[in-house]
DNA sequence: TCAGACCCTCACAG
DNA sequence: ACTGTGAGGGTCT
């Protein structure tokens, strides 16, 4: 899984995880995933969406600059696709990502669903699970509540972002209809989001497809591999990652973002110490 | 434009 | 095994 999203779990040769109000075991399938639910499901639509099927990846991939280092980021996360996630869902979650390492993300989420969420209908014997809290709820907790599940001092942002989002103040139905730019500034009124997690929200939920979220792994990418001589300014930066990756920025963001991140989790021991020195 | 603060947890040296 | 230290999908002032 792509990290993204922080509520699956690997369950042997399957991932679990929630969608909505729906649990779901996910297998891969030599030319297919198949999908199982708590219940009975006639209508499979929030599944394809979430999980984009529809979208062809491979016209995706054509549109990538043609530069070694997307090269090798296609070539080491073979099959990368991007999940389409639930608005609010994907914006409390990046909210409360800030200088986190991703287990202790999942770790905050998971705490705040069973703490705020409502439980969901699972298989028989299966450990029970809970829908990602509502905003509505969530503008009810108090501030100390929220930060029993470990968040620290992301906790008012969340509360405030909450409260905000309740009384209409920010209307995330609203941001599909804007352009990119509008729909970042409306985001970015909300406490605790700037521009990169304002970023990860019109990518990762809305499918504004030349958002491109710049944290500290992809910065590292674009420095080493576009920018090798010389730190960019913010402004020249900027630029370049809205004008260089192409109408798919934020799906190359992605597999920059991975490329990075596996390389990290592969670095021999003596590389480990070498950083430290 | 730029530090420094912000909560907390885990990995890693020693 | 145990403890001190640093940094982690940033944002705000």
């Amino acid at each position: 899984m792509s990290g993204q999203a922080f509520r699956w779990r690997k369950m042997g040769d399957a991932w679990e995880g929630v969608i909505g109000n729906h649990w779901v075991r996910l297998t891969a399938q030599p030319n297919a995933i198949h999908a199982k639910a708590a219940e009975r499901i006639t209508d499979w639509g929030w599944l394809t969406e979430y999980l984009q099927t529809d979208l062809q990846l491979d016209s995706i991939l054509l549109t990538f600059p043609h530069d070694d280092a997307m090269r090798a980021s296609v070539a080491a996360c073979h099959g990368l696709r991007l999940l389409r996630q639930d608005p609010w869902e994907c914006l409390a979650s990046f909210i409360l990502s800030s200088t986190k390492q991703i287990v202790q993300i999942q770790q905050i989420v998971a705490a705040l669903c069973v703490r705020f969420g409502t439980s969901l209908p699972v298989p028989e014997g299966h450990e029970p699970v809970h829908a990602f809290p509502t905003a509505e709820r969530l503008a009810l907790a108090t501030e100390q509540e929220l930060r029993a599940c470990k968040m620290g001092f992301r906790a008012p942002y969340l509360l405030k972002t909450a409260r905000m989002i309740v009384s209409d103040n920010v209307n995330l139905g609203r941001l599909k209809y804007l352009n990119v730019d509008q729909a970042r500034d409306e985001l970015r009124r909300l406490p605790g989001v700037g521009n990169k997690i304002a970023n990860c929200v019109l990518l990762f939920a809305y499918g504004f497809q030349q958002a491109f979220p710049v944290d500290v792994w992809v910065m590292k990418a674009l420095r080493q591999l576009y920018f090798p001589k010389r730190r960019p300014s913010p402004k020249r930066l900027l630029h370049f990652t809205q004008t260089y990756f192409g109408p798919n920025a934020g799906y190359a963001q992605q597999y920059l973002f991975h490329y990075m991140r596996s390389r990290r989790n592969r670095r021999l021991p003596s590389e480990a110490r070498r950083r430290r020195g």
